[in-house]
Order: structure tokens, then C-alpha cells, then sequence
DNA sequence: CGACCGATCGTCT
DNA sequence: GACGATCGGTCGA
């Protein structure tokens, strides 16, 4: 069998998928900052949609206030994050929200982190046709619960491993300096005590489609 | 604008 | 039985 087609907006591009030792890596802060700028392209039936990421959340395991992993619970629903990274954890928020987060570190350290919003590259219109927006709206890939329905990702998804095509994360080149990057408290993790305070949130400054709240600069 | 509220259900206590 | 790593609508200033 030939080997799997590179997403076509990719082809001649110096892009590479991102592998294992890309999220097997021990600094949770470090990929997450990391993969600011980055590429997720989804497939699923055949229906292809891709977007840059622009800002996204680090939730660092045990000791972690706000992660669902603090304190070392290990349940059905968190033992994802306790797998090797290079997986898919994705959960259902308010009963409403499937939220996708990408697991990272080695088996047995449950670190994770959350994809809050995407600038769309391919695929916008069926992004619009399975969010119900409209052409113009930046919120279609704004906020992880519109960011999942957007790519099609659901809580079916969990625990799928990065490199198998119905959800794979590139570096297609794009370049972005530390100076474009901040770094601030997470969103809605006012519950974590102190550690809500942490800057675990990274984003593409000035960016459109950050997710609301605090755009400092 | 900002504050508030309902939706909706899996997960954990 | 309570509570969300959210969102979009409404209401009032």
C-alpha cells in the first residue's frame, strides 16, 4: 500500500508531522509554548478541515490544582493522560463541550494539554456548516468547545493516537518568536486554589482569533 | 458593553 | 446529588 497522502495545502512545503519525541518531552510549558503556530488537520469520512493554532493550555499532572489528574486521581475518564503522550484526551465539559486536549510525557505522568483556538486554513466552509456560523465570525474556531465542533472531533475521539490521520499535528515551517507569545492565567479554573494564578495559557498576541478575555498585547 | 443564566449529561463523591 | 478546562442568549445600564 503506498504511503499515506500528505494534506494537500502541505504538499511541497518543508512540513513534517509531528512524532512522539515531539510529546514525550518532559516540560509541559515547553510543548505547549511550543505548539503555538503549530497545524492540526483532522479527517474524518473523507471530510478534511486544518488551522494554525493560536492559543492553548497547559495542565501539568498531580500537582496541578486545575488538571483533572491533580492529586494522582486516576479514573475512567483520566486515565488517558496517564498514557504515553503522543494521544488524543478528549472529554465532554457541561454535558455539551467536547473539549481536545493532547496528552504529552511519558506513560505514568499524566500531563495534558488543552487546544483553546485555531486560525483556519482549509476546510472553512464545512467548519461553518458544522458550527452554524457565518462567513466572517472568528468564534467558529474560538473557544475549545467551538474549536471541536469545528474540526469534528468528539469525545469518540479519545486516547487516538496523533499519527494514525483522522487527527495529525504538523510543522509546516511557520515560525513564531518568543516576543509574539504571552503567557497568562488559564480560563475557568477558578476552583484550583493559587494555581489558577499560574500563566499556563500561551497565545499568538494580537491575534483575531484568540478566544475572548484578556488580550493584553 | 457587563452580569447573569439556562442548556445538558458524564463523572465523581 | 452536585458540579463542571463552555457557549450564546437576554437583560439592564
Amino acid at each position: 500500500m503506498a504511503e499515506r497522502e500528505t494534506p494537500l495545502f502541505l504538499q511541497g512545503m518543508a512540513s513534517k508531522i509531528l512524532r512522539n519525541n515531539f510529546y514525550r518531552r518532559d516540560d509541559v510549558l515547553e510543548i505547549c509554548r511550543d505548539l503555538i503556530g503549530k497545524v492540526i488537520c483532522t479527517r474524518f469520512d473523507g471530510m478534511y478541515t486544518s488551522g494554525r493554532i493560536v492559543e492553548a493550555e497547559a495542565y501539568a499532572g498531580i500537582t496541578d490544582r486545575a488538571s483533572h489528574a491533580w492529586g494522582g486521581r486516576y479514573t475512567a475518564r483520566t486515565k488517558t493522560m496517564y498514557e504515553a503522550g503522543g494521544i488524543t484526551y478528549v472529554y465532554l465539559c457541561y454535558g455539551i463541550h467536547h473539549l481536545f486536549n493532547v496528552v504529552t510525557n511519558k506513560t505514568g505522568v499524566p500531563h495534558a494539554i488543552l487546544i483553546r483556538a485555531l486560525e483556519p486554513l482549509e476546510g472553512l466552509p464545512l467548519m461553518l456548516q458544522r458550527t452554524g456560523k457565518k462567513p466572517g465570525d472568528t468564534k467558529v474556531t474560538s473557544g475549545p468547545g467551538n474549536l471541536t465542533r469545528a474540526l469534528g472531533i468528539t469525545t469518540s475521539h479519545n486516547g487516538v493516537a496523533l499519527i494514525k490521520g483522522e487527527i495529525e499535528l504538523y510543522d509546516d515551517g511557520y515560525t513564531v518568536s518568543d516576543q509574539l507569545v504571552a503567557a497568562v492565567p488559564r480560563v475557568g479554573v477558578d476552583y484550583a486554589g493559587e494555581d489558577a494564578l499560574l500563566p499556563y495559557r500561551y497565545y499568538l498576541k494580537g491575534n483575531p482569533w484568540v478566544s475572548a478575555l484578556q488580550q493584553t498585547r
